[in-house]
DNA sequence: CGGAAAATTATTCAATTGTATAACTACTGG
DNA sequence: CCAGTAGTTATACAATTGAATAATTTTCCG
């Protein structure tokens, strides 16, 4: 009888391995059902390499919570920087891009919300979530402002704060929904619903947002 | 050396008890760490009671999911329907329950996050959910319509319920984030933000909800 | 009061968990 | 081509888990 065949794969390779199994198992199985056995089925490996990746298996869970996090700001800023074009367009691809795939994906939002669960009572996780927001926020109001100044509305760093928040609510409300309850409602109404709202938010006039004046050559 | 002395208690009482005890672990320690020694303690009874009252320990995490919601929503609802005078105060009212304690607790959004983690991938929680979503935009709607209609502004049934969709992801976000960054803006201006923004996706005029015409005597 | 039914406790058990350690094997540099 | 090292596997173990069962106590009705 033979040992199972393997590879060696690089300290980051094999990391970002194991914190995508973890995310996938936490994903379906929850945080009660993410084993160091299932985990590392996972991700095509044994049990034994998590500890010698992690300091432990909660390290690892935390770790990859991490990586969530990231991953989803990066993936909506990126959208938004990629898009040429005054403030009002890049604003609306942001928000666009925090209601369609991929950040609107089912296992996305599970995973959130099983982590954002965790955020009150363990300090670790409480930590990794207030950096995050942190910086969605700073995105959020860097991108409102300068919308605001272009339609000539109030702009004090005050207001913007306000409505980055409000306009983050929305999004995170919106985007659980979305694929929460995919069945009952076309998830292609939800970027239009977003944006329609978050002129309404910002007071722009409508379709300021939804429909902008400079049309998109390709 | 003795048992511990017990009391007995009615299937209601003693049902609702492990439920709640059920609750406080789940949102303390998780579903992972919320073990049914841990429950049994909490509720100040050993283990095996767990079992007589519930098919097992899954069953009784489930009818606490759905106790837990039918409370929220609950709450909110008694809160209008207790304001008297006309649609818009109604509607305000709801709004400010459900950025208000009781219902914005810290706890209770914990465990929401917690339980909503599990939609996506248990059937059986995703039926709990369905239920307690379609019910919370039943309400949404019949008290969006009056206010609709008072204010001339269109009403039919599609754009009540797309009003509702969006006002109950605006609620939704605002409730957590609300919760979970309780540092980092006042808590006090959660129900303003959330009436002002729900004035603007209504398309209602400034400070119909927020200033109310009629004057509340007492 | 007494005794039967039901609620609750106490104990037990097999299965699973996270982790520690030892054995092995793939890769790298000379 | 060959050894050393570190990545990886395999095995072992104590602790904890959910559940099942037996023993005991409360309560209530006649």
């Amino acid at each position: 009888m033979s040992r199972k065949a393997f590879q060696r794969l690089s300290l980051d390779d094999r990391r970002r391995s194991l914190m995508e199994a973890t995310l996938v198992c936490v994903a379906q199985h929850g945080l009660h059902g993410a084993t160091v056995r299932r985990i590392a089925e996972e991700a095509d490996v044994t049990a034994g390499l998590v500890r010698h990746y992690f300091g432990s298996k909660d390290d690892m869970i935390r770790n990859a919570y991490a990586y969530l996090v990231g991953q989803l700001t990066t993936l909506a800023s990126d959208s938004a920087r990629r898009t040429e074009g005054e403030a009002d367009l890049q604003l609306r691809q942001f928000l666009r891009a925090n209601v369609t795939m991929p950040n609107l994906s089912e296992q996305k939002v599970s995973l959130w919300a099983t982590f954002i669960g965790r955020v009150r009572y363990d300090p670790q996780f409480a930590e990794i979530h207030r950096e995050g927001y942190r910086e969605f926020l700073n995105l959020l109001e860097a991108l409102v402002e300068p919308v605001l100044v272009a339609h000539k509305r109030p702009h004090s760093a005050a207001i913007c704060k306000r409505h980055a928040i409000a306009l983050n609510g929305l999004i995170d409300g919106l985007w659980m929904e979305g694929s929460l309850n995919a069945g009952l409602y076309s998830q292609a109404l939800l970027p239009d619903i977003l944006v329609e709202a978050s002129e309404r938010l910002l007071g722009l006039p409508p379709g300021s947002l939804s429909k902008p004046q400079t049309t998109q050559e390709h």
